[in-house]
RNA sequence: GGAGAGAUGGCAGAGUGGCCGAAUGCGGCAGCUUGCUAAGCUGUUGAGCUGAUUUGUCAGCUCCGAGGGUUCAAAUCCCUCUCUCUCCGCCA
């Protein structure tokens, strides 16, 4: 969310944010308009109300005949009241569902550009494996040493789902625990979060409104599954003010994350790359309300999942989201993206992004500052740590050998009881 | 799932129709004191919105879990919802 009096006398740049996120403007005419409306209207409402409320006072010390005359006079006033009320009422109703679908503005250094193809390289780290013999896809692979079951995960789920045996399921366990781990070192907090939650907290992260087609709803009790754990955790101290001695806050968990994938039919079908369920460690950060700040926070967020991706030994990428690309609510986005063999390219592994105030102002979450100031809100980032099976798939792939078996990079053997290799039910 | 109790400012806690944005205590902040042993005294201390502004503020409105209602007037009465606690039931 933005704040209603900047966006008043920034218009055109709202306008020109919707245009590049590939929104459309009118949302910022709708709200200016309906938001002046609605400030004529509130200033009818306070002043009768005002009007009312002074004359009521006198009553409660008239005489009985004195206050018979006086009722009717508040009567039809409050009739009046009453009608300006509602048409208050509807506006503020309005006024609120234009401004929760307003685009935050992305930084000046996001690139213009219509979809994921216009995101722009900003550095490739690690060559690209060459090898003597054909890379067989992970699932393939996984198939062919007993690993991974996707028919029968689909028999038991539908389309998108999979099963993970032995050493695949170990390789997961292990990299999602080196994940926690490396991000411990680092002074993150440990968290074990709510992954149904309601509705406050998906419309306060900004998945609500629109969308609502990728989560799966528990309808009966108004929850949502969460595809993210960004969600809870950003949620945490949502209404609450912080103090400036508490921030940074810094949270990373490990949780299941459930998407519709809505849309996405016929694309990413083969294999572990797009699927219903997966499990995430996600990092997230509170901090003050300081640009400059965020900025630096951002890069060392993108630095905790690379050097990890580098101990993992995998080749990647990491690029500058473009304008198309980005979320209602993002400034700014990096993505890391790994290199996939099968996908004979780069896929999207990891997402990097902040917020300014867009979540916070949302979940009314803010902090004291130091000193006599105002409370503010924070600034709220986030970035993935990991992902699987995504990462399955890199691991499995990049790091397999002409025998079949998976080269296991050694910062995971202490995980997997030392084994240097997995060879599967081979 | 059943029965009951409750939700008030950073915290504790008073307030059952007009004198209440709200006593008191604690905490925080500022000052004074420093021979009543990290103490005493004094003062101060919520948030949001709207308008005006000489950008210091000033005026008005809203907020006592949330949303509705009754009333000229609601923290206070009524309804719905959410949450918390106690007892019972069920249960990993």
């Amino acid at each position: 969310m933005l704040d209603a009096k900047w966006v008043r006398e920034h218009a055109d740049e709202v306008r020109d944010a919707a245009k590049r996120k590939r929104m459309d403007p009118e949302v910022v005419d709708g709200f200016l308009e309906n938001d002046r409306n609605h400030r004529l209207v509130l200033q009818q409402v306070e002043g009768l109300r005002a009007d009312l409320k002074a004359s009521s006072s006198e009553l409660g010390k008239m005489s009985s005949e004195e206050r018979k005359v006086a009722l009717g006079v508040q009567r039809s006033k409050k009739a009046e009241l009453k009608e300006l009320e509602q048409q208050e009422h509807e506006l503020r109703v309005v006024v609120k569902d234009f401004a929760m679908r307003l685009p935050m503005p992305p930084a000046a250094d996001v690139p213009d550009g219509l979809d994921d193809g216009g995101n722009v390289e900003l550095s490739v780290s690690g060559p690209i494996p060459e090898k003597d013999f054909e890379i067989q896809t992970h699932d393939d692979l996984g198939e062919k040493i007993g690993v991974i079951d996707i028919k029968r995960g689909v028999k038991i789920a539908g389309s998108r789902n999979y099963l993970l045996l032995g050493d695949a399921a170990r390789l997961e366990r292990a990299v999602l625990n080196l994940a926690l781990d490396h991000m411990m070192k680092r002074g993150f907090e440990m968290v074990s979060v709510p992954t149904l939650v309601n509705r406050a907290c998906m419309e306060g992260t900004g998945y609500f409104p629109g969308g609502e087609e990728q989560a799966y709803l528990a309808e009966r009790d108004d929850l949502a599954l969460v595809g993210t754990s960004e969600v809870p955790l950003t949620s945490i101290h949502s209404g609450e003010t912080l103090d400036f001695h508490n921030l940074p806050v810094r949270r990373v968990a490990l949780s299941p994350c459930y998407r519709r994938e809505a849309g996405t039919y016929g694309k990413d079908t083969k294999g572990l790359y797009r699927v219903h369920q997966f499990w995430k460690v996600e990092q997230v950060v509170l901090g003050p309300s300081d640009e400059a700040w965020s900025l630096e926070e951002h890069k060392r967020m993108l630095g905790h999942a690379t050097d990890l991706m580098n101990l993992l030994e995998l080749p990647y990428r990491v690029v500058n989201v473009c304008t198309g690309d980005l979320g209602q609510g993002q400034v700014q986005k990096f993505d890391i993206e790994t290199w996939m063999p099968s996908r004979g390219a780069y896929g999207e592994t990891h997402s990097a992004s902040r917020f300014h105030d867009f979540q916070t102002r949302r979940l009314n979450l803010r902090y004291r500052p130091e000193g006599k100031g105002k409370p503010q809100f924070c600034h709220s980032l986030n970035n993935t740590v990991i992902a699987s099976p995504r990462v399955l798939i890199a691991l499995m792939e990049n790091h397999q050998l002409a025998d079949g078996t998976i080269y296991v990079p050694e910062v995971l053997r202490p995980y997997l009881g030392g084994d240097t290799v997995l060879r599967g039910n081979a």
